[in-house]
DNA sequence: GTCGTTGCAAAGCGTTTGCAACTAT
DNA sequence: ATAGTTGCAAACGCTTTGCAACGAC
């Protein structure tokens, strides 16, 4: 989704917009893939100084809220991506930190296994889901 | 495990046994399920007034390390558990809170197809899944 | 003019650190 | 005696809060 795109959903909700909401969004929606609170309000505050923590941390709040974006657990804590975009899980290797990606289709497979266990609609793409890739499993495991 | 079971692992690998860390060890070892830090020294200085922060944290980077203790990510963050309990995947629910176990047997299937898509091998007791537990389901999904 | 939004400054929370003193071995 | 361990106090990193001022509508 463009930030522009981003601006009129929030126009929508009858949400105001003010440039540090605009910096923010543009900022938010450029970035690819995962992005904690600090990085962001890092990118924003260099494009506009002034800008607090506060107000970056709120407006976070604010495009959750609205559904523009999510957040998911990764090993180093939360991270924000676009809402549209959380159709994958991620897979974070516990060894050197290889970050991987299911598709939803391979990750679908494993809800419905979830789900006829126990009933349970688990959203796989909230957490991640730690372990040793492959290229770690043929090293030594510890030093 | 016993605590006194406990003390002796720590022997044999040569650390020393304290005051502080028996209090630990014995409350950590007492505890069922997953608990938090925060919550582990308050029931340590509970016994043992005095203990601070810092030898608890410590403490616990200890137990983790010589294999008596785990950490999980579950919705509020890291919580501890018995190294020997880690069998089972954490379900929680993000309508009602909820908390539910999928057990090794049944969370092997789903790791073992992980493993044959991408070579990854997934610890599914890492990180909680998240999802809307059965009863959640049946209900109006937000106000 | 209203009320959503911001900056500021402070506090909160959980955790980590450096260092000197202590103590289990 | 040696080295692991502790308490203290401070700092840390990230996030939240109350409040007055601001500004989008």
């Amino acid at each position: 989704m463009l930030a522009t795109e981003a601006l009129k959903v929030l126009k929508r909700k009858g949400l105001r917009m003010t440039p540090q909401r605009q910096a923010i969004v543009t900022e938010v929606m450029r970035s690819k893939g995962h992005i904690n609170a600090p990085a962001i309000a890092a990118r924003v505050q260099a494009r506009m100084p002034g800008v607090t923590p506060s107000t970056i941390y709120r407006t976070l709040d604010v495009l959750e809220d609205v559904g523009l974006l999510s957040h998911s657990h990764l090993e180093r804590g939360a991270e924000y991506h676009h809402a549209g975009e959380s159709g994958h899980v991620h897979l974070t290797c516990s060894r050197c930190g290889a970050e991987d990606d299911l598709s939803m289709d391979e990750a679908e497979s494993l809800e419905r296994l979830v789900m006829k266990h126990k009933g349970f609609r688990p959203d796989l793409t909230h957490f991640a889901i730690s372990g040793v890739c492959s290229r770690c499993q043929g090293r030594p495991a510890k030093g």
